[in-house]
DNA sequence: TAATTTATCACGGTTTTCCGTGAAAACAAA
DNA sequence: TTTGTTTTCACGGAAAACCGTGATAAATTA
């Protein structure tokens, strides 16, 4: 028998990370040495113990501090021999595309049967990079999807103009606030209405809290 | 000893029922007879298998087909005696107040530790109810902001006439597709202003998308 | 360097919204 | 049955938003 191999686990829900543990923990060939609740804390690990071998860190997306796609940016640039695999309750497009530019080794939903993960976790251990289906399908309708909307890129001011219209705002106001003319603010706001495709303050202010701009 | 206690455990996600099923395997007085993903196929198990005695059901808020909360009230409705402890993602005020009131023995957050979990496993099976300090926390601020933020109540109309603002129309618009004259629409906006609390447009914009009135 | 985008400003005219101040009829609740 | 709520309608004036049609300078990008 060779030696286990030694994995990370990192989620903020407790639970989570303990039944995760707990799955892992019958797995012969594995060796859980960490369980953390952050990014910055596996990080910190990683850093101090150099001279420990970690085959593979398996993280969540959304953590506090530092989430799961700036962990696997930070353990692919520092670490890059070590493996990620990335568990996530949502199949966000876009996280994926990502994770996927940043050399991520593997991506599996939470709705994922125990069989899968540790199929992932094998193949990965492996050498081979694991996505599975449904994420390869996601990512596929998310390339062509992209084309039929082509993502309206705002300016930095016309970001600031739009959150500060959808905040109720008026056109002087706004205008006060940032020391330009008012004929400024409503410059923008045209381009805005037109940019967005929408007809009036009630469009604008809809993409605004749609797209979460605002809080 | 005494005969272990029967629970079921309803999870959309496989892996967190996977997980959970692993922690609660290794309590000996704990014997899982099921695990589900839907809140119908707990309620289909119980409603076949009547004869068999099961004390606890663990279940989850967020779920398709049936959610925890209908499922905790449906079992408190035909099967009074089985406990119930939801175990949820979110801390929501009002789905936790609602699930007190269906008489739910416990909420705890997947953010809790292991150990908490089976203390309130423990506390239920002995016949108390186990709500998390957080979550006493959450439902006693609730309570409190809620007399400060009164639930704005709006009539049928109002509501028609503010999800038709909020998609763009204009008064007369509006008023052409109601069959109503234009100056009613002007009373209804001046209304949904002064009624909300805000100061054009845009605020009632933002009420109706936050409150989910849209689509 | 040339071309493009971004940020800024201007004006007149039209439409729409906003505000105050009503009021009448229908209906529900106390 | 009185009181309150909802739904409906009306007018005039002020404020703001919307539309068209510009322009200049700075910053970015190709």
């Amino acid at each position: 028998m060779n030696t286990p191999f030694s994995i990370i686990i990192a989620d903020d829900h407790s639970m989570f990370l303990d039944g995760l543990t707990s799955i892992l923990a019958e797995e012969p060939s594995i060796n859980i040495v960490l369980t953390a609740k952050t990014g910055t804390q596996v990080l910190k690990y990683l850093r101090i113990n150099t001279e420990e071998k970690i085959d593979l860190v398996i993280t969540d997306i959304n953590m506090p501090e530092m989430d799961g796609v700036e962990l696997n940016a930070a353990i692919k640039e520092e670490f890059p021999k070590i493996k990620t695999l990335v568990v996530s309750m949502l199949e966000d497009a876009k996280k994926i595309k990502t994770l996927t530019e940043a050399n991520a080794n593997g991506y599996i939903s939470k709705n994922a049967e125990k069989t899968e993960l540790l199929k992932a976790i094998k193949s990965i251990l492996d050498g081979q990079n694991y996505f599975s289906p449904r994420i390869k399908q996601v990512l596929m309708e998310a390339m062509f999807s992209e084309k039929s909307e082509p993502e309206i890129a705002l300016s930095k001011r016309e970001t600031e103009v739009l959150k500060l219209i959808a905040q109720e705002f008026t056109t002087q106001e706004i205008a006060d606030q940032l020391f330009l003319s008012k004929h400024t603010i409503e410059s923008y706001r045209k381009n805005l209405i037109s940019k967005l495709g929408v007809r009036n303050l009630a469009g604008l202010t809809r993409y605004a809290v749609e797209k979460g701009m605002l809080d």
